[in-house]
DNA sequence: TGGCATCTTCGACATATGTAGTAGAATACT
DNA sequence: AGTATTCTACTACATATGTCGAAGATGCCA
């Protein structure tokens, strides 16, 4: 499930809250998204027939709801970022974030302690 | 500075030799990429009127080199995954990864390892 | 009940992306 | 030199994406 620049849009408002009507969605989009009420239509009906999102009618009003989880949405979508740019694989990223200082020192000794307390756990370099 | 997926594949090729030509660019796309030679070819017109990447004629053949730098190229794909997706903020990425397991252990101790180097080279550790 | 406010459904359109084919120029092989 | 190979420069085209506008159906308030 591939969603677009746009599409993340509308869906982030829709997680954020939902059930919702094109309305609610369009007014929840970030200040900066000043889109056409009928642009948020369309792409509604898009994300609808991806089957990302439902939609059932109440009197003449649409109601939408994700079909998709934002965890899986996210997955695809780093699972995309992984495998075009950083070889399909964590390594690379890992090396990456700390290259560039994506962390700060907090989030470091965060990360530090959660890793502590998972590292038991195996995982899976997908 | 950013890139369609199809860019993705020829940059990545680029920046693991160059210069390069078309055809050395065409070989080294990873197996299951079958594009024409032709296809090759539009794409890197495409990145060099985008200035990500050069070129220049050595008798009749065009040598191609990259503009933008893997690590800039990188930059922005990670930062548009982290706003599109991720609030824009490392935060919810890192929680993401835990809990999807992205690291087994192996690179969890790693990541440890870095971290702790890094955060004491930044007089930060406890 | 007459209208205005809202929705909905369709259609439209420009640009972006993915993928190639053609034809003619340059180069290389025999 | 003649021919086969390889390049380049263009053009083409289908699908994907981003953004609406128009027109008609419905709902709500004075």
């Amino acid at each position: 499930m591939k969603l677009t620049q746009a599409e993340w849009q509308i869906m982030n408002a829709l997680w954020e809250k939902h059930p919702a009507t094109a309305r609610d969605i369009m007014t929840r989009l970030p200040q900066g998204v000043k889109w056409a009420y009928t642009t948020v239509k369309t792409m509604l009906s898009r994300l609808v027939e991806k089957e990302a999102v439902s939609e059932h009618k109440q009197a003449n009003t649409s109601i939408y709801e994700p079909l998709v989880s934002q965890r899986k949405a996210r997955l695809s979508a780093f699972r995309l970022l992984l495998d075009q740019s950083f070889n399909g694989a964590m390594g690379p990223l890992m090396h990456f974030l700390l290259q560039e200082q994506k962390l700060n020192d907090k989030q470091k000794k965060e990360l530090i302690e959660i890793l502590g307390n998972e590292s038991e756990k195996a995982g899976e370099i997908k």
